[in-house]
DNA sequence: CTTGAAATTATGATGCA
DNA sequence: TGCATCATAATTTCAAG
């Protein structure tokens, strides 16, 4: 009796800024910060009834606002100790399949994300390895090896601070 | 009479990986997609019972390897449709203060992430901007405009491509 | 790890401003 | 239109086996 959760049906493209209200930013606020707060919690913190609370945070779906709920994963715990921004310079001529080829490096173990970045016309990749050797190889083998790639640099990741993000006020 | 979650009393702190089976593997794939899945969908589908899942649910967490629970925000409904990755040098004298600047950036709005790169001896900003006129601003107020800072360079993001991530096969 | 039962929560129908 | 109340189904959670 549950199985598939259509999620939002008719999804409203993220073109334009969503009016909130702030009712809004404060149920976005709490699910920010914890996405497996009970819907009659977040209700009675914002000062609604948990009806309307489920319909607030359906239409936050529906119009973009919330894109999804995600674990948040530790890199140490599951062995990727080590982490890396790879910066990636293509040949002039492989930019027709720059889609297609970061697209396959997205799919990696460890791959966390991948900018394709406008001006320097090359693209940045955030990667979590196993090891010195594991990094050395991931560049070598999926980034040097590549026809389009001409060049890398690679800078490790001393520490990553998250910052406030896209919470509203 | 719930209020304040506790949510781990005694977290084991990261230090090491930590070994999963499948059962705890599948957990993770199915938090990682979908973090507001029920516990009772998520113990049907890996195929044990409910309080078992809720004891491996909270035994990951308490472990390292699920950090937390968040909200995945669009930034262009929250009107930052704009992102960059602003590399950030600092004056050689400046290393010092690091840890608190960086502090500093990250409870800026926009701000996504702050890394500090081993190597280059600087770090990168990732942020949203309402506009051009916004980002340019955060950078000449915020980057140029502080001591510390010796250069910056603005590579504006062209797309972001969410990796595969942590999971576990 | 599972069963089973009590407390809590999610969710839709209905009525009210 | 937007929200609250209420009833019912589903879920969470813990004690015991």
């Amino acid at each position: 009796m549950d199985e598939e959760r259509p999620v939002a049906a008719n999804m409203i493209r993220p073109a334009g800024e969503v009016a909130l209200d702030d009712v809004d930013r404060a149920i976005v606020r709490i699910l920010a910060a914890d996405a497996r707060t009970p819907n009659s919690t977040i209700a009675r913190r914002v000062g609604v009834a948990p009806s309307t609370c489920l319909l607030r945070v359906r239409r936050l779906q529906e119009t973009g606002v919330v894109r999804g709920f995600h674990a948040d994963l530790g890199p140490e715990a599951l062995g990727r100790p080590l982490q890396a921004l790879v910066s990636v310079r293509l040949q002039s001529h492989a930019r027709a399949a720059l889609g297609s080829f970061a697209e396959r490096l997205a799919t990696l173990p460890g791959v966390l994300n991948v900018f394709f970045l406008a001006g320097a016309n090359d693209f940045l990749v955030h990667v979590a390895s196993t090891s010195p050797e594991d990094l050395r190889e991931f560049v070598v083998r999926n980034l040097n090896a590549a026809r389009e790639v001409a060049s890398t640099e690679t800078s490790l990741v001393f520490e990553h601070v998250p910052g406030r993000g896209l919470q509203p006020d």
